[in-house]
DNA sequence: CCGAGGATTATCT
DNA sequence: GATAATCCTCGGA
């Protein structure tokens, strides 16, 4: 298996939202351990004018990655205590970037259950702050290139999600966001999959 | 089953 | 000094 090239994260942010479904995210510990998962949930963030992006305003400490190089990790602690991974899309100088928000596990079960203290699987990867816990991810993976192996981090090509199986909706926890950021449906996910950050309702949302 | 509230700190104003 | 792209526990029904 080899990574994603970066010509897979240069269009729009919507669209690699959209066709990172599917795809596998695999980490490698420095002890060796090999953890693998298929990505099921995505959201997209841009720039311009997407009021819910960190991207939104300007380049400042924090969000800078995100206008970088498309393929690599912005990683960044939420509420205090939770780490959120995202995957920077779009050319060098337009912010933006994609939150994995959930992951099926495919491989590596016995060392992400060695980290989480719950003993239920499906409480594991899903949401982004607990597939952070899962795969042991910080702001050490920040700005980790995710095309090659070398940062311990990255994506491999998976079985493509037919349209069919896609759905979307609004973003998850936008607080304040005003209209229509609050509910453009950006959210996108694997239809009925068992590990998503929250139940399928079943109902469609689609674009 | 469900909703309310607390945890805990980097970041920006 | 307020807020945040969240999760977990606990209390009530």
């Amino acid at each position: 298996m080899t990574a994603l090239p970066r010509e897979f994260y240069m269009p729009n942010a919507v669209h690699v939202a959209r066709t990172l479904l599917g795809q596998v995210l695999v980490r490698r510990l420095p002890d060796g351990a090999r953890i693998e998962g298929r990505i099921v949930e995505t959201e997209a963030y841009t720039g311009l004018d997407d009021r819910a992006s960190h991207g939104k305003d300007r380049i400042t400490p924090r969000n800078r990655i995100m206008w970088g190089e498309p393929g690599r990790a912005y990683v960044y602690k939420i509420y205090g205590m939770y780490w959120m991974l995202n995957v920077v899309a779009e050319p060098a100088g337009q912010p933006a970037a994609i939150l994995i928000r959930a992951i099926e596990p495919l491989a590596g079960l016995d060392h992400i259950a060695a980290r989480r203290a719950s003993p239920e699987p499906r409480l594991w990867t899903t949401g982004p702050g607990r597939l952070a816990l899962a795969l042991d991810i910080t702001n050490a993976q920040n700005g980790a290139d995710l095309t090659r192996p070398d940062d311990g981090l990255w994506i491999e090509a998976g079985a493509p999600v037919p349209d069919a199986s896609v759905r979307a909706g609004p973003r998850i926890g936008l607080g304040q966001t005003p209209e229509p950021w609050l509910s453009i449906p950006w959210r996108f996910w694997v239809a009925g999959n068992a590990f998503l950050s929250r139940p399928d309702k079943g109902v469609a949302g689609d674009r």
